[in-house]
DNA sequence: TGTCGGATCAGCT
DNA sequence: GCTGATCCGACAC
């Protein structure tokens, strides 16, 4: 394996969000909370661009407590409550005021399966683990109290890594976002993204293209 | 202060 | 494949 790099400050400002969520494919995420450490690589992703885009929390310029941290600098993390129940895990992207983000929908388990199981409350070889943002927010011990911490700081305890692993185009796929048919044209943007049959990869694993 | 609905998941069929 | 659980954030009043 090539060596371990944490992704730096740089990586997440481009504003080309739809890009990086392609090149987030085959990075892993990372996370070190109560001194257990565990990773996985990223499979599947969905974009979101405030403020056009009607399925971001930041549509039309909208801030609140809870989005303000999309507004950060590219580099932080952005996680909520959804359905009252699941931390969802977002990386922002894109310089200050520029309020885009991608949701980390599912990940390959690489490092540390027995706390995810733990803290799952299932065994380490379930293949729902990490399958889904819910999932693997709560196998990595993502919480919204982690929310803004900065991925690319040497301290955080979440960040990402860049271990060298190539994707080929061929085995990208894209969709529909899942769960956002509420959001008019933009439920339509193919702006999931996920690796050809990986089996970490959550609902509809056939291509929407 | 009250209402509404959601970027989901597990368990069961 | 289908369904209930579950509760906070956003916004209307």
């Amino acid at each position: 394996m090539a060596g371990r790099r944490r992704l730096p400050r740089q990586y997440y400002q481009s504003e080309d969000v739809t890009g990086l969520a392609r090149d987030l494919l085959g990075k892993y995420l990372v996370t070190e909370v109560d001194n257990r450490y565990c990773s996985g690589m990223i499979v599947e992703t969905e974009a979101y661009r405030g403020p056009d885009d009607r399925a971001c929390h930041a549509f039309n310029h909208r801030r609140t407590q809870r989005t303000e941290v999309l507004y950060a600098q590219g580099g932080v993390a952005y996680i909520y409550l959804c359905y009252g129940i699941h931390h969802l895990m977002n990386v922002v992207t894109a310089p200050r005021d520029t309020a885009h983000a991608i949701l980390i929908r599912a990940l390959q388990p690489e490092n540390g399966m027995e706390v995810m199981a733990d803290r799952r409350g299932m065994s380490a070889n379930d293949v729902r683990l990490t399958k889904g943002p819910g999932a693997l927010s709560q196998a990595l011990g993502l919480t919204t109290n982690l929310s803004g911490v900065e991925l690319f700081s040497s301290a955080s305890p979440v960040w990402l890594e860049d271990r060298g692993v190539i994707i080929a185009e061929k085995d990208i796929y894209s969709s529909k976002r899942i769960g956002v048919a509420y959001a008019g044209e933009a439920a339509q943007w193919p702006w999931r993204y996920f690796l050809k049959d990986n089996k970490y990869v959550s609902v509809h694993r056939k291509s929407g293209l």
